[in-house]
RNA sequence: GGGCGCUUAGCUCAGUUGGUUCAGAGCACUUGGUUUACACCCAAGGGGUCAGGGGUUCGAAUCCCUUAGCGCCCACCA
C-alpha cells in the first residue's frame, strides 16, 4: 500500500469532519450513561474566530474528545450571543456606510436591519470552529435571541421582579455619549491622560475677594450647585455661610463644608456638580443640594450652558477657558495626570450622568455564589481566582441591567397612564394589558394605551442564565434534558469574563435552580504576541486565524497553540508553534508509514530485545497515562499534550520503534507485530482529543473491521507501571547513549565499518547499535569468542553484556550505584548526626530514616561484593 | 490609592508539605550524520549566583523581611 509521505490535512479534515457528522458522532441525547457537558461562551454572533477562540475551544474540544472516549455521553451545547452594544455599533455603522442614520429608522426598521446582518454574517464563527474540528451537538446551536431563549430572559426577569429584586432607580451611570447609552463599569476602561487643572475665581458675595478651586472639567460650572471645603481646613474657616458666584453664569451657590475634600488637592477647595461626577453627586444629596445637568444625550451642553449650547464638552473646555481668562477668572493652570474612563467599544469618553436605570439587587442572591466557590464546591482553575472572586463577590455591586438600545431584549415593563407613570410587568402584552385593567380598575384599556419601556437588557442579562436555558430549564423545569444534562461539567473561558459573565452564572444557578451551574471553571489566559502585546486589530498582530488552519493544517495549530499556553497564564503565541505542532503530525504518520509498511512472518521467533522493548513500552505507556490523567485533572492540558508528544516521540519513534524494527527488507515476526500494533493503537487513541484528524485517519487504517471510528472507542485501561522495567530501561538507554558519545568523541564513522575494541561491528544506522550487539549479530570472530556475552570499554569503564535485562548488570552500573547509594547514606547520617532534627523529627520520620540507613548500608554491601567478583 | 501575582537556561515556562530522585522540560543553539519511516529527520553536546540584599534553619529556588523591575484586578480624587 502506497501511502503519501506527507499527511495531507485540507482534503482528510473534510473528509473526516464530514463523516463524524453524517453519522450523528456529536450529538447527545440523555441516555443511561453517566453525562459529561460543557456549554460554550457564546461568541459575538458576527464575531470572527480570533486567537482566544481557538484557544478556547480547542481545550473545550479536547475535554470533550476525551470524556466522549472515557465513555461518557458527551454534549457540547454550542452557540452564539447577540451581543448587543458591539452588535448594533456595526449596523448602526454599516447604515451610516449606505447614507442612512439610525435616528431616521423606527425601532422596527432598525431591528430588520439588524436581523439581516445577523443573518448575512451570524454563524460565521460557527462554521470556522467546525474547520478546528470541535465536535459540538450541532443540533443544539441556540442564538441568544432565539424565541425560546428570549422567553426565558423574561421570564426571569419578570420572576426576579416579583421577588422584588429589581428596581428602577436614579444612579450616577456611565454614559457613553456616542452609542447613547450606559454602560456598566465593566465597559469603562481607564486610561491615563494628560490633561490641564484650572484654576478658577469665584467672587464671594458680599466682598471684593475671591476663592479659586481647581477643576479638570471647566465646561462644567454651569452645572455647579456649591463650594466645598474641608471643616479642618483653617484656611477657609472664615467663610461660613458666604456665597459665591458661579463666573459666566452668574448664578449665586452656596459654600458647604465637608470632610470629604482633601485639603491637599488643588486649593482645597472643591467645587460641587451633582449631576455629573458620582462623588459630587454623593455630596450633593449629604447637603440637599440642587442637580444641574447641563448635558444632551450627546454631551452637547444644553440651553443651560448659555452662548454654548449645542458645542460639545470638550469644545467647550476649550472656548470657555479662554473666556475665562478674559474675564479674569481664570487664575492659573497646571498640567495634571489624570485617569479617564473611555467606553470599551466606541473608545468614547465616557460621560457620568444621572439617569433612569433598571437595577438588580445582587447583595442577597450573590451568597450562595460566594460560598460555592469558597468550599469548593465550584473549583476555579487557577486557583488564583479564587481570591479575585471573593473580593468581587463580597463587594458585589447592584447590577444596572437596561442599556439604551435597540437589539436586544426588551424589557417587559408596560407603562400606562395619563402620565404614563404606572406600569406592569407581564411576558407580553396581552397579559400586561389584562394586568393593567386589574390594576388601575380601568376596564376599557386598549392595547395602543400600553406603552412598552424602551431599553433593552443588558446582553449578559441572557448570557448568565445560559447554562440553564440552552436545555431549557427556565420554562421546562422538568424536562428529560435539563434533568439530565445539569449541572454542567465544565466550563473554560477567559479571566477577563470573570465578573461579566461567570459570577454571575453561578449567582443564576443558584437563584433559579438552587444548584451550581458547572463544577469547574478553568481560565485560560490571554493570547498575546511574541513580545507579549494583546492580540489587536490596530496593532495588526493578530494572526488569520483561518489562514492558520489552511497553512499549518488544524491538528497542527492547536498543537501549536497549546503548546504556547502554559496552564493558566497568558500565553505568547509565536507562528513557529504551529510549525512545531505540524512536525509532531509529520512524525506520527511516519511512524504509520513505517509500521504499514513491514511484511509480518509467522516462521521467525520473537527476539529478546523485542520481548524486552515491549515489556518497557507497555509498562511505559502506563506510566505515562497516569502522568496524563495527572495533569488532565489539574487543567494542565499542554503538560498533557507534552507527556504524549514525548511519550510518543521519543520513547514510541525513538526507542521502542527503532529496537524492534526488522533489518531492511525483513519480515517482523508476528508476537511483536501484534504488539506494536497495540501500542501504536493506543497512542493514537490518546492523541485523538489533541489531534482529531490525524489520528482519525490513522486510527482507519490500522483498526479491524469490527472496531468502532476513534472518535467513539474507547480510551486505554489505566493499570500500574513496574517501576523496576522501566529504571531497567533507562540504564539501557544510558549505556547506549554512552557508546554513542564515545563514538562521536572519537569520531568514529560507521562508514568504515569499524571494529571497536571488541571487534564489534557497528551497524551504520546509529540508533541501532545495541540492537545489533545484543542479537548476537555480531563479527563472527566475537561470537565465537565468547557465545552471547560481549564486553567493551567506554571511557574507563568495562561492559559486559548479554542481553537487556543484564545489561543493567554492568559494571558501571553497580559502580554508580554504589556511588550513589554512598553519597545517600551521608546524607541519611549527616541527618541523624545532627541533634536537632533527631530531638524535634516526629517519631515515624526518625524511624522512616533509621530504616533508610539500614537499607542503604545492607544495599552497599550487596554492591561491594558484586564489585569484586 | 487597595488587592493579587510574577522575576529559574538565549526564548516560553515546570518545579507539590524546605531534605537522595533538584536545578528540569520544550523550543532555539553547537557539532556530526541522509541509497534502508520521517532533514517537517537522527545522534551527541553546550547553556542557569533560581532578580539583588538580608534573615530563619543542620539544610532554602522553596519560608520571612527588604530593594528593584514587570503584570493583572478593583476603586477612582476634583
Amino acid at each position: 500500500m502506497e501511502i503519501s509521505k506527507n499527511f495531507d490535512s485540507k482534503t482528510l479534515e473534510s473528509k473526516w469532519y464530514k463523516f463524524w457528522m453524517d453519522n450523528n458522532f456529536f450529538s447527545s441525547t440523555p441516555n443511561e450513561k453517566p453525562p459529561f457537558t460543557i456549554v460554550i461562551p457564546p461568541p459575538n454572533v458576527t464575531g470572527i474566530l480570533h486567537m482566544g477562540h481557538m484557544l478556547n475551544n480547542t481545550i473545550q474540544d479536547i475535554l470533550i474528545r476525551k470524556a466522549r472516549l472515557q465513555g461518557f455521553n458527551a454534549c457540547w451545547i454550542p452557540g452564539t450571543d447577540h451581543a448587543s452594544i458591539a452588535t448594533e455599533a456595526k449596523v448602526v455603522n454599516k447604515l451610516k456606510g449606505k447614507g442612512i442614520n439610525k435616528s431616521d429608522l423606527t425601532r422596527d426598521e432598525f431591528i430588520k436591519h439588524a436581523w439581516n446582518w445577523t443573518e448575512e454574517h451570524g454563524g460565521l464563527i460557527l462554521q470556522q470552529l467546525k474547520k478546528l474540528g470541535c465536535s459540538c451537538d450541532w443540533n443544539r446551536t441556540k442564538f441568544t435571541l432565539d424565541d425560546d431563549m428570549s422567553e426565558s430572559v423574561i421570564k426571569v426577569f419578570i420572576d426576579l421582579y416579583n421577588k422584588n429584586l429589581i428596581y428602577k432607580g436614579f444612579r450616577m451611570v456611565n454614559w457613553d455619549p456616542e452609542a447613547k447609552t450606559t454602560l456598566s463599569n465593566e465597559e469603562v476602561v481607564y486610561e491615563e491622560v494628560y490633561s490641564k487643572l484650572f484654576y478658577i475665581d469665584y467672587k464671594i458675595i458680599g466682598s471684593n475677594q475671591s476663592i479659586t478651586i481647581a477643576t479638570t472639567r471647566p465646561e462644567t460650572i454651569f452645572g455647579d450647585t456649591a463650594i466645598a471645603i474641608n471643616p479642618n481646613d483653617k484656611r477657609y474657616s472664615h467663610l461660613k455661610n458666604h456665597k459665591v458666584l458661579v463666573p459666566i453664569a452668574e448664578r449665586e451657590i452656596p459654600i458647604i463644608f465637608d470632610e470629604y475634600v482633601d485639603l491637599n488637592f488643588g486649593t482645597g477647595c472643591l467645587k460641587v456638580t451633582p449631576a455629573h461626577s458620582e462623588n459630587d453627586k454623593i455630596i450633593g444629596d449629604k447637603h440637599n443640594l440642587e442637580i444641574v445637568d447641563i448635558f444632551n444625550d450627546d454631551a452637547t451642553l444644553n440651553e443651560l450652558g448659555l452662548h454654548y449650547k449645542g458645542l460639545d464638552r470638550f469644545e467647550v473646555r476649550n472656548k470657555i477657558s479662554k473666556e475665562l481668562k478674559n474675564i479674569g477668572a481664570l487664575r492659573s493652570t497646571k498640567d495634571h495626570v489624570n485617569n479617564i474612563g473611555k467606553s470599551e467599544r466606541t473608545k468614547c469618553i465616557i460621560e457620568p450622568k444621572l439617569s433612569e436605570q433598571w437595577f438588580l439587587k445582587m447583595k442577597e442572591i450573590s451568597k450562595p455564589a460566594l460560598h460555592a466557590v469558597m468550599n469548593d464546591e465550584i473549583k476555579l482553575y487557577p486557583k488564583k481566582f479564587k481570591n479575585t472572586y471573593k473580593n468581587w463577590m463580597e463587594n458585589v455591586r447592584d447590577w444596572n441591567i437596561s442599556r439604551q438600545l435597540w437589539w436586544g431584549h426588551q424589557i417587559p415593563v408596560y407603562y400606562y397612564g395619563v402620565k404614563k407613570d404606572k406600569y406592569v410587568v407581564a411576558e407580553n402584552i396581552n397579559s400586561a394589558l389584562e394586568k393593567a385593567k386589574i390594576e388601575s380598575g380601568n376596564l376599557d384599556l386598549q392595547e395602543s394605551d400600553l406603552f412598552q419601556e424602551e431599553d433593552v437588557l443588558d446582553t449578559w442579562f441572557s448570557s448568565w442564565i445560559w447554562p440553564i436555558s440552552v436545555l431549557d430549564g427556565i420554562r421546562n423545569p422538568n424536562n428529560d434534558d435539563f434533568r439530565y444534562y445539569y449541572p454542567t461539567n465544565d466550563l473554560v473561558t477567559g479571566p477577563d469574563i470573570l465578573f461579566f459573565w461567570v459570577a454571575r452564572m453561578i449567582v443564576s444557578g443558584y437563584e433559579f435552580k438552587d444548584s451550581k451551574p458547572f463544577s469547574s471553571v478553568y481560565f485560560t489566559g490571554l493570547v498575546r504576541d511574541k513580545q507579549g502585546r494583546k492580540m489587536s486589530k490596530q496593532l495588526g498582530n493578530s494572526p488569520d486565524a483561518i489562514k492558520l488552519i489552511e497553512d499549518y493544517g488544524a491538528d497542527s495549530v492547536r498543537v501549536g497553540l497549546l503548546l504556547s499556553a502554559p496552564a493558566g497564564n497568558d500565553l505568547l503565541f509565536d507562528e513557529s508553534l504551529c510549525q512545531q505542532g505540524k512536525n509532531f503530525c509529520n512524525k506520527v504518520w511516519n511512524s504509520f508509514r513505517l509500521i504499514s509498511s513491514w511484511s509480518v512472518s509467522n516462521d521467525i521467533d520473537q527476539t529478546e530485545y523485542s520481548k524486552s522493548a515491549i515489556e518497557w513500552f507497555d509498562n511505559k505507556f502506563n506510566l505515562t497515562l497516569n502522568e496524563i490523567e495527572n495533569h488532565f485533572k489539574k487543567y494542565r492540558i499542554s503538560d498533557a499534550l507534552m507527556s504524549i508528544y514525548k511519550l510518543i516521540w521519543d520513547d514510541f519513534c525513538s526507542w521502542y520503534l527503532e529496537i524492534v524494527k526488522p533489518g531492511f527488507e525483513q519480515p517482523l515476526d508476528f508476537n511483536t507485530y501484534k504488539s506494536t500494533l497495540e501500542f501504536f493503537k493506543k497512542c493514537v487513541t490518546i492523541m485523538h482529543p489533541f489531534v482529531p484528524f490525524i489520528s482519525e485517519e490513522i486510527w482507519s487504517k490500522i483498526k479491524s473491521d469490527k472496531e468502532d471510528p476513534l472518535i467513539i472507542s474507547n480510551w486505554p485501561e489505566r493499570r500500574e507501571s513496574d517501576d523496576k522495567v522501566i529504571n531497567n530501561f533507562e540504564k539501557i538507554k544510558e549505556l547506549i547513549s554512552g557508546i554513542r558519545k564515545y563514538r562521536k568523541e572519537k569520531n568514529i564513522s560507521f562508514k568504515e565499518n569499524l571494529t571497536l575494541f571488541s571487534k564489534v561491528k557497528f551497524n551504520k544506522k546509529s540508533s541501532s547499535i545495541i540492537l545489533k550487539l545484543s542479537n548476537s549479530k555480531l563479527s563472527e570472530d566475537f561470537s565465537k569468542k565468547s557465545e552471547n556475552s560481549i564486553s567493551f570499554i567506554i571511557g574507563s569503564n568495562e561492559f559486559h553484556v548479554n542481553n537487556f535485562s543484564n545489561a543493567v548488570e554492568d559494571f558501571s552500573k553497580i559502580e554508580n550505584d554504589l556511588n550513589y547509594n554512598l553519597d545517600f547514606l551521608k546524607s541519611i547520617q549527616s541527618k541523624l548526626n545532627n541533634k536537632r532534627f533527631v530531638e524535634n523529627a516526629p517519631k515515624n520520620v526518625l524511624e522512616n530514616e533509621l530504616n533508610k540507613e539500614k537499607d542503604t548500608l545492607s544495599k552497599i554491601e550487596i554492591l561491594k561484593s558484586k564489585l569484586k567478583k
